[in-house]
DNA sequence: GTTAGCGCTACTATTTTTGTAGCAAAAGTA
DNA sequence: TACTTTTGCTACAAAAATAGTAGCGCTAAC
């Protein structure tokens, strides 16, 4: 799968609107459980492995490339780490987080 | 794929942690796309099958049933439309929309 | 120089998603 | 009333994504 880029085709916009290359990217398997175990500190390939326990390291592989080619994160001496951008959008996510917590109440 | 449930064993989190549930459910092709696509007026089927244009009518009808399950979304005469907590979960997700014009500068 | 840990790659099996066709029920039309 | 159209899906096979397991080349420590 390609890395979806803003302005081409992109899965829910054939004109590449921002926001559905978005979805696009974090809408793939891990994506975003990725941005959030980043959020404390960096990590390296095998402590992300240990945190995402089911993940494969084929997906996680490239669900890494694809997020660094979409600038959220960047692969440092210590590990992965969130660029600016990564930052931007956890904390975009972290309500997220505060309202699932409402949400299972409903289940 | 079954609907993933807050406190269930979901993808990120044997646990279930609502918020890998959460991220499992939104995660999952088209999901976000599909509340996106709700937010001014509610759609039929084939409405939604349009704005989506490359979402197949299987994967479509099984994202409908677990948005449904997950009470985002419910189904009425007019069509499909956002419950109060998926109309939350839209409001959670707006933000996206403008930060991610601000992002695609960046290609 | 052996051992241990790391970041992957290779490969196959399984699961998801697509793409296309079409059906049964409802709704409009004459 | 009969006929056409639209709608909400289901069926099925092909393609693509993901998982699962093994292990390789590298570095660093002992």
């Amino acid at each position: 799968m390609s890395t979806p880029i803003p302005g081409s085709p992109v899965r829910g916009s054939k004109s590449g609107q921002p926001i559905m290359a978005l979805f696009d990217l974090l809408g793939r398997s891990w994506a975003m459980g990725i941005i959030w175990n980043l959020a404390d500190r960096p990590k390296t390939f095998r402590q992300l492995q240990a945190v995402c326990e089911s993940v494969s390291p084929t997906t996680l592989n490239t669900r890494l490339k694809e997020l660094k080619d979409s600038y959220m994160i960047e692969r440092t001496d210590s590990g992965y780490q969130l660029t600016d951008s990564g930052r931007e959008v956890l904390e975009l996510l972290k309500p997220l987080g505060k309202w699932a917590k409402h949400w299972s109440n409903k289940f």
